[in-house]
DNA sequence: GCAAATTAATGATTTATTCAAG
DNA sequence: CTTGAATAAATCATTAATTTGC
């Protein structure tokens, strides 16, 4: 609840002192471009170079650089925990008892969950986190990648995903005409569907070292 | 190498054998009506009884719901970003006519600071975990710091800038124009203006409480 | 009007980053 | 410092729109 609203510079405050930095377009581009090359703390000296350089685009200062890296850096890490919750949370709450996919109703150690399987790797809050559903989705994965053939051609990657049209997602969501037609067989291990033609390639990216 | 299917399947054909899935009217519906509802990253149960009910108006199975919520986020987000970049550039490029800010192409996480000064970079939450980066921060300025108050928590950070350069600040990345730079004055210039015209108000960023 | 040709959308894959646990 | 987990971004590929010539 902190007021920020700091005067509302008008719009033509271009070259006024402006109360704060305003990066420009050709600023941001340089800083998250050596984010990325994997600065994140840089040293007086880097950030004396960075300013330097960043100057010929706009006024801006060492501090600047700073805060820009410190709150880059806070950013990015806050971003996946609050995002992350915030679904969950919605979620959750649309859907009082949560499916906890019951593990011992598992085929096997052949995990067949989804590839998108959540999303909070480990939320570590206070809260409450929700492990359900990471075991839920984290259970995926690390199946087996066989074809060991690089080329783009997966043959048979984990299959995860669908165990079947199971379930009611919510009233809100579809209305009524939710058929629960959902028995309970579980997933009755791949069995793929008549079309047996399903494969996953989802996140089969591991040719890179 | 592949197929010829010449399957004239017109859109509505359930038993298409097309390569990919062609979403319908109602499934789109109600996908985007999800979207709508805040659903974004569909966990591996959603996705199965989103896909269970999307079954009712065609073939479609759960690896397609998954696409579809990542393309059709990455999208909105593209057109979204482009949106607002676009106002920005116009903004900043001149303040001649508030054109119609459209609230909903406003980037929510970026740096960007208009001349309004609308974004801030604000962590928002636990930020307090960076006592550190006061410290650091304040070591900006070196020498020149003759206002010793502050510093809650002292380590030892008192020092020059962070202690930890993560990244290498090379030339490859503003070119010859860094080497020059830097060759000298280091953060000499900034810390030590004697107008204070620049002195960093580090501490009075903060103190604004 | 209708198809071949061309362009715009968008489904499906692959690649690059990020955070953080070990 | 290395590696696991999970995207999101970038890219490839196929389908639907549309444009154009007849």
């Amino acid at each position: 609840m902190e007021e920020e609203k700091a005067v509302v510079c008008p719009s033509s405050c271009s070259t006024a002192a402006s109360s704060r930095w305003n990066p420009t377009k050709e600023q941001i581009g340089i800083l998250e471009g050596l984010y990325r090359q994997g600065i994140r703390t840089p040293t007086a000296e880097q950030i004396q170079q960075i300013t330097g350089k960043l100057r010929e685009f706009g006024a801006i200062e060492g501090k600047n650089v700073f805060y820009w890296f410190q709150n880059h850096k806070a950013r990015q890490r806050q971003k996946q925990k609050q995002e992350s919750f915030a679904y969950f949370s919605r979620l959750i709450h649309r859907h009082p008892p949560p499916p906890p996919l019951s593990p011992a109703a598992l085929p096997s150690n052949r995990v067949v969950c989804a590839p998108l399987c959540l999303k909070v790797p480990h939320v570590g809050l206070n809260d409450q986190s929700y492990p359900n559903l990471f075991l839920a989705g984290g259970a995926l994965q690390k199946a087996e990648i066989t074809a060991p053939e690089k080329t783009q051609q997966v043959h048979e990657t984990l299959k995860l995903f669908p165990l079947h049209p199971t379930g009611v997602l919510e009233e809100r969501y579809f209305g009524s005409s939710l058929t629960s037609a959902s028995s309970e067989t579980e997933c009755g291990e791949e069995g793929r569907n008549e079309e047996g033609k399903e494969s996953f390639p989802f996140f089969n990216f591991f040719g890179v070292q």
